[in-house]
DNA sequence: CGTGAATGTCATCGTTCGGCAACAATAGGG
DNA sequence: CCCTATTGTTGCCGAACGATGACATTCACG
């Protein structure tokens, strides 16, 4: 069965060219103008990934994403982002609401049919809210919160988008382009060194709760998230 | 092989600086001062990434950039806008014609580099490498990881590209020539002796769990990954 | 404004890794 | 049984890489 997006988005232009990218990368495409046609298109089916534009007329994609989460039925359907370059600063507005990507305008349809594919890939881990458990961490999604053995941690923003992208994709190498790429954003311009920094400083932040090596290097090629500790 | 770049803007100027950032980030660049140049050279060699003006003398950027498209050839080469300000608007139109990223002019050389490399990074990005089982051994490919009987192996990079390549072909002699070639790359000049140490260096890490022995010598002819024993 | 937190960048330091050569060990043919 | 080509092993050195601390800048908030 072929794998449905419902794409929501005002603007038919790119509408249109995302459902090309999609239904080229063998999945079947759902327009939607409007949360209205939206509802209509899920009450038909649901489907198995949502694209959401940030700005639509009436309710706001986010108000829209948060109802989606709240609905039994949709709860676990998995949401991406749209969003213009200047709204980015909006992310962590979404991940409360429990969104699971976002991709910045102006984006190539490579590049989405690639998030695409990455968040559906990820289908464990995330619990019903938005919330993550791993290796002893938890992040509270709608509190935007960290704990450590119930412990809270207190964790800067970049840092915290930096653990929630982890988290959700553990067990797998990032390099930093990609690490760029997921967490700040394709089209911000940031030194690649940079990761390293806030990999320190995620680091440092875990440290006081030993959950440090949860975070590893893997030399060459970038860095790793697993529970099953590095064996120097 | 170096990465080829070809810039396709009309004014010399910009098309200087931008080749100067290019050929300074380690990428060869091509110039070309129209579209019929731009076919040239393409004709003479497919180029890795293609920078295109939006504002060319005949035929659009965005026409030809269609056209790229459109060919066989050239269908999967990423191709990076160069708009100036106030054209923004029109990018959903360069969207649909599969562009993959936009830089604004006046752009800074870094920022053109560092967006370049994003965009190749994708491309041939979310490389989604198997996982490979064989004699006890397992290799996590996104996880860039080893285990033996589902013990972590510590192992250096060179070692781990080696096991890869040998897990992936198993039961087949390989030259020390061809391993020079698949693992180092066809580009490198190293001795033949330099595969001995690293073969030995796979097989102490692979010693503590007795899998070294999968890691087999064929005197005059190479090595050998084999699950049955070497009879001696 | 002023202040402090947050973030990106840079320079430096220590470590790791890879390549090589020199030597030891072994096999295989005559 | 010996001799030689081939392979195994080890130590060393330079280059590459990541970690880290310090610094500059920006931003939000009072």
């Amino acid at each position: 069965m072929l794998k449905q997006i419902l794409i929501v988005e005002d603007e038919s232009a790119i509408r249109d060219m995302v459902a090309m990218a999609v239904s080229r990368a063998g999945m079947s495409p759902v327009h939607a103008g409007d949360v209205r046609q939206a509802q209509a298109a899920i009450a038909e089916r649901v489907p198995d990934l949502v694209l959401l534009d940030w700005m639509l007329p009436g309710t706001s994609g986010i108000d829209f994403a948060r109802r989606l989460r709240r609905d039994e039925m949709t709860r676990d359907v998995p949401i991406i982002m749209l969003t213009a370059r200047g709204e980015e600063d909006d992310r962590v507005g979404g991940l409360e609401a429990g969104v699971d990507d976002y991709v910045v305008k102006p984006f190539s349809a490579r590049e989405l049919v690639a998030r695409i594919k990455s968040v559906m890939r990820r289908v464990s881990g995330e619990g019903e809210d938005g919330s993550v458990e791993f290796g002893g961490l938890r992040i509270d999604g709608p509190a935007h919160r960290v704990f450590a053995s119930d412990q809270a941690v207190s964790i800067g923003p970049t840092e915290y988008r930096l653990l929630y992208f982890l988290m959700t994709h553990p067990e797998r190498v990032y390099s930093r382009a990609q690490l760029l790429d997921h967490i700040w954003g394709g089209s911000t311009y940031v030194e690649e060194r940079t990761v390293d920094v806030h990999i320190r400083r995620l680091r440092k932040t875990l440290e006081p709760f030993n959950k440090d090596d949860l975070v590893q290097t893997v030399r060459g090629s970038g860095y790793r998230f697993s529970a099953t500790p590095q064996t120097p």
